[in-house]
DNA sequence: AAATCTGTTCTATTTTGTATAGAACAAAAA
DNA sequence: TTTTTGTTCTATACAAAATAGAACAGATTT
């Protein structure tokens, strides 16, 4: 799996990580019970800090989507049991996101074939989706 | 319109401004044509500075949602030729949405069910939406 | 015409977030 | 036993966010 930082970018370094290690695991390719690399070996690779790497992973486990083991590793989760917190910021971004669609001047059928059309690329690249 | 800011959000107080009046146009509480408070009288109201207002404003005229008329005061924009790159950094931000809703185990259909259902939501506040 | 209100601009301070750096610790793994 | 692991600590640097006060010039209201 690559991933790719744009220091130009507004969205924190932090926050890039995180972000391409979601849309990895929904793609499939990490999966649950898989192992992320160490803090150091991720951070030189990036060319980051190991810091910010850190500040990743610890972002990841607040949503629920890795388990960092002390002294060993951080482990892909399965996809279950997850804070009912997590859930409720999810439907506020979404409906923000569709606000925001509605305001530029989406019709609502565009917004339905955008969402749909971005499921079918993630099932076409994940088989295992449900 | 009513608008709630929240202190202890990790959003800033700023966004809370934007994003809520993204929100009160699409549910039709404000319409193109319309003018926004002043940035002193709604700084007052919401109880915070007055540049937090003018920022908010400033992000919502970037976004092409507003039109700031110097020495006067910020008009609603009609939906019309918006940026690409607005539109592009929309769709980015539904693929990470969808990504993260699948990766916490939400089925196709339950993610399809809720953009339905608020996309119905706005509909049924507003109804002069497309 | 005078007073008020408007967004703008400027300096200033405080707090928080981001990113880097280096060092040390204790437990797990090789 | 040596290496690797995540953790913790101090430290620095920079940027973003929020507040504050003042002043300006144009628009609006009285």
């Amino acid at each position: 799996m690559i991933i790719r930082i744009e220091s130009e970018s507004d969205i924190p370094i932090y926050l890039q990580i995180s972000n391409q290690i979601i849309e990895g695991i929904a793609r499939g390719y990490i999966k649950a019970g898989q192992t992320l690399p160490s803090v150091r070996s991720f951070a030189a690779d990036l060319g980051v800090n190991m810091h910010t790497v850190n500040k990743s992973y610890h972002h990841l486990e607040q949503k629920g989507i890795i388990q960092i083991v002390p002294k060993s590793g951080a482990v892909i989760t399965s996809p279950q049991n997850f804070n009912e917190s997590t859930i409720n910021k999810l439907k506020d971004e979404y409906k923000h996101l569709i606000a925001e669609s509605l305001v530029i001047g989406m019709p609502t059928t565009q917004i339905k074939e955008l969402v749909a059309a971005l499921l079918e690329e993630f099932k076409k690249s994940n088989g295992q989706l449900k």
